[in-house]
RNA sequence: GGCGACAUGGCCAAGUGGUAAGGCAGAAGCCUGCAAAGCUUUUAUCCCCCAGUUCGAAUCUGGGUGUCGCCUCCA
């Protein structure tokens, strides 16, 4: 398969260290705050593509951390009159819930900062050993000017970087490139041999990634925001301390943007995941994310979601038929228009199109088609579960229904029989009745000759 | 200012040299007591503009115009 590297900006094919083993590693959530839309396209793009893999029979390693170290946490905390540990485990369980909503598979590892502070220490020792950092009033930085290939990722040219760079009030650099690696903090800070102190940001990725997955990785992904400064930053402290290469293939996804602006938390035109969840179900999310290359930017709008909602809809409408788990799906020519379209650095516009082919193909009858929808439709993370309503959800659509018709029945299939048999007489106007009243509650039917099924909107 | 992208029908979107996938919305028909779902048909002589290369370009080259992103925490 191929895919996109931002570090050489190329489509390159796709190859493991390891014959077969995939070590991924995604940036994951600072968690002190609700995930919004930005993020849900991060970890769906990124969810898809841990999927894919290990459908093509990869066996992959997902690592996803959690920073629960970070100014915003301390903050937050301040706030609130909370620990920084009661705020981060809040916001993790809020973060996770997310995630499981929108149907994201868990990551097979999942490491905090603050558990892994050891190997941050000895990292930034290593670093200092071999002269490619220095302790300064208790903060310790990197030097950037001793990393050649500093500014590669970001194709930045290392004047211009210069030239933007500066030194916060207390900062004691060399350079104004030069970033922390660990900062002094006596208050909320852990021991260090530079004394109390809190570790970077960046430096926390590159011990996190080195312990669970070792000094070089297949896939390093995340948003395309952390390019600059944050991956290139991995990318020197971690070349610099290992000695060998970090990345093989870096990934970036788009943003999501609303009125054509990126959404994000400090321009505040976000909306959050829970917010979405409660207009659109998981699928119609994950079809909207997937109908744009995720490189590409993706607009939000109402108008967009009830389109992808419309078109889930068709899919998860498909005519249904036992799942035959003995067909060998290679076979068939839509399997391999579904490959061909994901191997092109996830191709996920073209892969939906053959969704909706067999769609339209098990709507037809013809026999391996559902098999095969669903097979390839769980690898994009949709699902084919329809909407239940709750046992009291039911007895209080039912008990309107029964006021507003004035009929008397025990149940959904009495209320359908009494239905029926209103049809079987021809007594349009029960029988329109009931359908308009359960139809103000959400509720379809779908009459056909096998008999009368009824499903929520 | 530096760097990186993007511009395809009403909307979303695929398409990297051979004559415009797919979805949504719209229209017509079939099915249905009426519906819902489904099925069939239908919607770009044309891909931001100009020039060039080529037998041939939405696709390549050059020049414009417009939009967005990164360069500071950010998925």
């Amino acid at each position: 398969m191929k895919l996109h590297n931002s570090y050489t900006n190329q489509l390159e094919e796709f190859t493991p260290i390891e014959e077969n083993k995939v070590k991924m590693y995604v940036c994951g959530p600072t968690v002190y705050d609700n995930a919004h839309l930005g993020h849900a396209r991060c970890y769906i793009t990124w969810d898809v593509l841990y999927r894919y893999l290990k459908f093509k029979g990869y066996d992959v390693t997902y690592c996803r951390n959690v920073t629960d170290v970070d100014d915003k946490i301390l903050k937050k905390s301040a706030q609130e009159g909370k620990t920084p540990e009661e705020v981060s485990t809040y916001w993790y369980k809020k973060f996770s819930d997310s995630m499981k909503a929108l149907n994201n598979l868990k990551p097979d590892i999942e490491p905090f900062a603050t558990k892994t502070l050891g190997e941050m220490i000895a990292m930034v020792k290593v670093l200092i050993e071999k002269g490619f950092a220095y302790e300064s009033n208790g903060d310790v930085y990197f030097r950037v000017k001793k990393f050649p290939k500093y500014g590669y990722l970001s194709k930045q040219p290392i004047d211009q970087l210069e030239s933007g760079a500066r030194i916060e009030v207390g900062e004691h650099k060399e350079d104004p490139l030069d970033f922390a690696l660990w900062k002094k903090d006596e208050k909320f800070g852990y021991k260090s041999p530079w004394g109390v102190g809190r570790p970077g940001w960046h430096i926390e990725c590159s011990a996190m990634s080195r312990k669970y997955l070792g000094k070089t990785l297949d896939i390093h992904a995340g948003g395309a925001d952390l390019i600059f400064p944050h991956h290139e930053n991995e990318i020197a402290q971690s070349e610099c301390a290992n000695g060998c290469k970090f990345v093989n293939y870096w990934l970036h996804n788009g943003f999501v943007t609303i009125n054509k602006e990126k959404m994000s938390k400090s321009l505040g035109n976000f909306l959050t995941i829970d917010d979405i969840l409660k207009n659109y179900d998981a699928n119609t999310i994950r079809f909207f994310i997937l109908t744009n290359h995720y490189r590409m930017p993706v607009e939000f709008s109402d108008e967009a979601l009830q389109a992808a909602a419309n078109g889930v809809k068709r899919i998860t409408n498909a005519k249904q038929t036992k799942i035959d788990e003995n067909l060998d799906i290679t076979k068939f020519d839509e399997y391999k228009e579904f490959i061909n379209a994901m191997d092109e650095d996830l191709n996920t516009s073209k892969a939906l199109a053959v969704l909706f082919d067999l769609t339209t193909k098990a709507n037809k009858d013809v026999d391996y088609a559902y098999t095969l929808l669903f097979k390839l439709a769980t690898v994009l993370g949709l699902t084919f579960e329809k909407a239940q309503l709750s046992v009291t959800e039911l007895s209080t659509v039912l008990s309107n229904v029964s006021k507003e018709t004035g009929l008397e029945f025990k149940s959904m299939e009495d209320l359908i029989k009494i239905r029926n048999d209103a049809r079987a007489e021809k007594n349009w106007e029960v029988a329109d009745k009931i359908r308009i009243s359960l139809d103000k509650a959400g509720i379809v039917l779908k009459d056909s000759k096998e008999g009368t099924a009824w499903e929520l909107k």
